[in-house]
DNA sequence: CACCCGCTTTGACGCGGGTCAAATCGCGCA
DNA sequence: TGCGCGATTTGACCCGCGTCAAAGCGGGTG
């Protein structure tokens, strides 16, 4: 074990790229030893949130995009009727603040659901690098479109008007992203709170509670507070379909 | 007039972005004259679709995005359950293809809903381009973050639960994306059928139907089949705060 | 250890919107 | 002009989910 030097510590935050587990998931994927030094050179600090600290607020200046090194994140936007949404859940490796870029302020905020870290990317740097960088641009937009899909998935979601499918839908769904994590696909642990998820899937808390019981009385899952395992992924994804 | 000459006809083609109507909107938006030719060039051709036709079909390879130069189209994506969710009707100046870059094909298809023209722009050019121009490097980066937000607004839609709300959402943000473009605000004329629309706010056509004539009867609006006119946009406005 | 408070579960009830069915409209085509 | 068929409207019925209310549960704090 090393001395608690810490000027070495430091050091270690700034090159941190090339031994994340999430490399082969976030910007450096397919770049060269020497391009994942100039992004980790980019990244301009790694940032720890407690549970419930805001990363950033709808309306607040843009100047970075984030991605997430560990924990999850919500983010959530107030339409104009004062009526809050809840348009994801993030996980590590994906990347944050995108949709600001339009209008220079942040159109949503992002909140953390527990303790987390994310890795800040300028987006000057970013725009910078990547002009000079062809699988760092060709490496974003697939973040950036990864997102896209995601969102896409959402609206599939709660496009179905049957309750139960949007609950099997989000559940097969968390359990593919964790599995791209490298984690198991039939233990989750939600990070979210009932209110949360049911927001994001258009219902009320109660029919989300009720659901989860119902799932559990058929034996597709078993649930326990925000712990949920899968027991028959056949059958939640039939549940899916209607 | 000029004397009908095929020749000078294909190269006004070829020459279209710096009088195109959406200049503003589109990926020249913002760069020199030059940097418009530049552009210019990079398009490969201008497709007219008829109403119905296929743009892209969801599994095939990606090679190109496309900007819309008239008319309208629909995209929509099939689920596991063989489900179809509309997830968006786009407009002139809008940026379409964009999901497709994760994955290497496209995750959804693109039809026309009228006589639509659109801009071919092969992704490979765009890249090497965008690298050397950072004005449309920026530029193109608006407007996918834009579709992001168009996106977010179509899930805050979907999750309320009050039906009507969603159409009434619906129906302003159309007039405020026909506004955009120049076009008048209160006179809108809708290019999908009532099926679509249904699909894509997460209803069954019937209810669309109703909703419509509720809104009739309320003032609010007047409907004849797929024209629309808003007669009092605050009243528009508070329907779709629930 | 006991208290408190937020989160979650469970129950009862009513209505909004889905489902099924049929009529009407209106455009394209002969 | 008349026919045919898809698109849209309208009606009747009823079930799923939202609403309101109250009870459990569990974790944090003094």
């Amino acid at each position: 074990m090393p001395a608690n030097n810490p000027a070495i510590d430091l050091d270690q935050v700034r090159r941190q790229c090339a031994r994340c587990d999430l490399r082969d998931l976030c910007l450096p994927a397919g770049l060269d030893s020497a391009d994942v030094d100039r992004v980790d050179q980019m990244v301009a600090d790694r940032t720890s949130l407690a549970s419930g600290d805001t990363l950033y607020h709808a309306g607040s200046p843009f100047r970075a995009l984030y991605v997430i090194k560990s924990g999850s994140l919500k983010t959530q936007a107030v339409s104009e009727g004062g009526e809050l949404q809840i348009l994801g859940f993030h996980l590590p490796g994906e990347i944050m603040g995108f949709d600001a870029l339009a209008g220079e302020r942040h159109q949503c905020s992002a909140e953390a659901l527990e303790a987390s870290s994310v890795c800040r990317l300028p987006y000057a740097e970013l725009e910078r690098i990547s002009a000079s960088v062809p699988g760092l641009q060709r490496q974003f937009m697939r973040l950036v479109s990864r997102e896209m899909g995601d969102d896409h998935d959402h609206m599939a979601m709660m496009g179905r008007n049957q309750a139960i499918a949007r609950l099997a839908l989000f559940l097969h769904s968390m359990s593919k992203r964790q599995a791209r994590l490298g984690r198991s696909a039939d233990q989750l642990t939600l990070t979210m709170s009932r209110a949360d998820l049911a927001n994001y899937l258009g219902l009320v808390l109660e029919t989300v509670s009720r659901l989860f019981g119902r799932l559990q009385d058929m034996g597709v899952i078993e649930v326990r507070r925000r712990e949920v395992k899968i027991l028959d992924r056949e059958s939640l994804k039939s549940v899916g379909e209607c």
